[in-house]
DNA sequence: TTGAAAGCGGTACCAG
DNA sequence: CTGGTACCGCTTTCAA
């Protein structure tokens, strides 16, 4: 049988009560007393019982504040399931989402909503912040002010967040390059397409992707580095002028958006066979694309554990008081070829 | 605010026993209030408090019981921690494992540890299974007296268990053809080792693997298909001759084990860099044969996922009564090459 | 600063 | 077959 809070008590010749204001902090009892009880729970090594707990405050809700990208619906959708699929879990637990959704990285409206979150008064923020210093200061003052804060998809360093959920960036890039390498032995001359050398999470894929080939001392060939502005129209229009160009090219390197454009260009000179292509993501077309054999390999995030993992540690953060073990959570990075997409699992 | 048994019981015009009595089936409720009940239960969409009934049946415990193999240690290890983190998240409900590991598929021990959970009172069963006709007969037996079975990583067809947890071996064979494909330019004369023709989920890696060749008309000579019995020496010798004989071969396909002694062949003859080798699994010998370049790429089933998403299936099922949605719980097919090799998360 | 007690929603036993 | 009731372990309010 399990320790519990009447145990502790009697051994500690307190009440019930006390030894919960003390094992939570919650106040208004006094040092000695306090210490002798945390020093029994932890000989005894006491866990709550979080079923009765939660039984216990089903009248409190607690509201965990939700601030993500809008664009790309069906990336965020899926990562939306994910917090979903946590909240359902923790059913129980009262934890009502408020969910705010913002048209691209938008500094203005994320500062925006976090406020409207605060006047509510919520318990904890799942963000994906955009890089600037008003949105860092904004977090470092959330945490102080005992709001937890843990970003999702994309990071600031030294924000004081609780920790990291999402992707890495930089080893995704390398596992593309990867993947070239096998399939076109190691030898490669090729056109990296990217949104824009401002984004970091794309800059860092393709850093990976050029840092791996040198390691690996790879026969590479960078013709060229193109921003496509993610843009279908742009991607189009520039992959046509370079599989013009370069007639010898034998690989194409995607690392954001416009991949429909791309797609379009090598269709149109006949060359969607011939050229290797590697993407990111799992968007519905994107597999389209890797089903019919124009696209060799798309390397993906896992977006929707991304989701689930984050709520869940927020949430047991804001329950149970059960701090992340780790800085930054690395959802895994999945190779998808034509043969290992399946219908979601 | 939820609905509580309470509203229930009042709508109804009985006590809170009796709707609990109706809705889980528990018997000495007549027909008819037992209808009034759950008609109201179904119109007002009422979900039980799972926090409250965990608190209420913490005297009780149920058993859930496992039948898993003992060889390979890593890999069943690995769905050891998946079934013990889901256990961990039910801590509340009481829930006990009773773990029994065979060595290799052993009839004799699983039908004898069967009947040992059976006299312990055991909850629900978790199992591994030989397909034989006994164990089969077993598993139906169970269900009949209403002991749910999930079988786990193997299947039985036919056996009336719940659902199935595990792998899609053929579409894995699948995949590692088609990573074969994109690594040697649809071309390739190859070897296929497995560890034995009667094993059927080599037998359907072997066959994924060829069909998915033949349909998508890669130009494939397979020279032999050579059993191993899933043992290194044996391995080692095979290939040796095997290399020795086909000179221009250049491609190694291997479903089982025996992975090392086929890494000590090759590189005894300075091959190791020139023939595309395909393995299954994540044992850490493999993953090193994989940084170290001499495998190509490893497929692998997610064994801890296997362990979780089991246990989950089988508590909610007993706890909540909630059936499984499907029949077949397919985990990811993952593809790791020498860059996607990631400590695990 | 502390204790006592009333719940939270469901389960299970006992009495009728 | 049904109602009543005493828990399960924790939280929170009220009173001291």
């Amino acid at each position: 049988m399990a320790i519990t809070s009447e145990q502790i008590a009697k051994l500690a010749n307190v009440s019930r009560g006390t030894v919960d204001r003390a094992l939570h902090n919650r106040g208004g009892v006094s040092p000695e007393v306090s210490a002798r009880i945390k020093k029994i729970a932890a000989e005894l090594g006491y866990t709550p019982n979080t079923a009765a707990s939660a039984l216990a405050r089903t009248k409190k809700r607690t509201t965990v504040g939700i601030i993500i990208p809008a664009n790309q619906n069906y990336f965020f959708d899926n990562m939306k399931s994910g917090l979903l699929l946590a909240q359902e879990e923790f059913s129980n637990y009262g934890i009502q989402l408020e969910i705010f959704q913002t048209y691209g990285l938008d500094e203005y409206n994320q500062l925006k909503y976090i406020e409207e979150l605060e006047k509510k008064g919520m318990n904890g923020l799942l963000i994906s912040p955009v890089n600037t210093e008003k949105i860092k200061n904004k977090i470092i003052q959330l945490t102080e002010n005992k709001i937890p804060v843990i970003t999702l998809n994309s990071d600031i360093e030294k924000s004081k967040r609780l920790c990291y959920v999402g992707h890495d960036y930089y080893q995704s890039g390398k596992t593309a390059e990867g993947m070239m390498a096998l399939i076109n032995n190691r030898k490669f001359k090729l056109a990296i397409i990217t949104g824009s050398t401002k984004s970091l999470s794309q800059s860092q894929r393709v850093e990976g992707f050029i840092n791996n080939a040198k390691k690996r001392s790879h026969d590479f060939d960078i013709v060229e580095i193109c921003e496509n502005n993610d843009d279908d129209i742009d991607s189009y229009l520039q992959t046509l002028r370079i599989l013009k160009e370069y007639k010898d090219l034998n690989a194409l390197y995607i690392t954001g958006s416009g991949i429909y454009g791309v797609v379009k260009a090598l269709k149109e000179l006949k060359l969607e066979r011939k050229i290797c292509v590697i993407t990111f993501g799992d968007l519905p077309r994107t597999l389209e694309y890797v089903i019919e054999d124009t696209i060799d390999a798309t390397i993906c995030q896992n977006v929707f554990d991304q989701g689930y993992v984050s709520a869940k540690l927020m949430f047991n953060y804001i329950i149970k008081n059960e701090y992340p073990n780790k800085d930054k959570y690395y959802t895994k990075i999945d190779i998808r070829i034509k043969e290992n997409i399946l219908p979601n699992y």
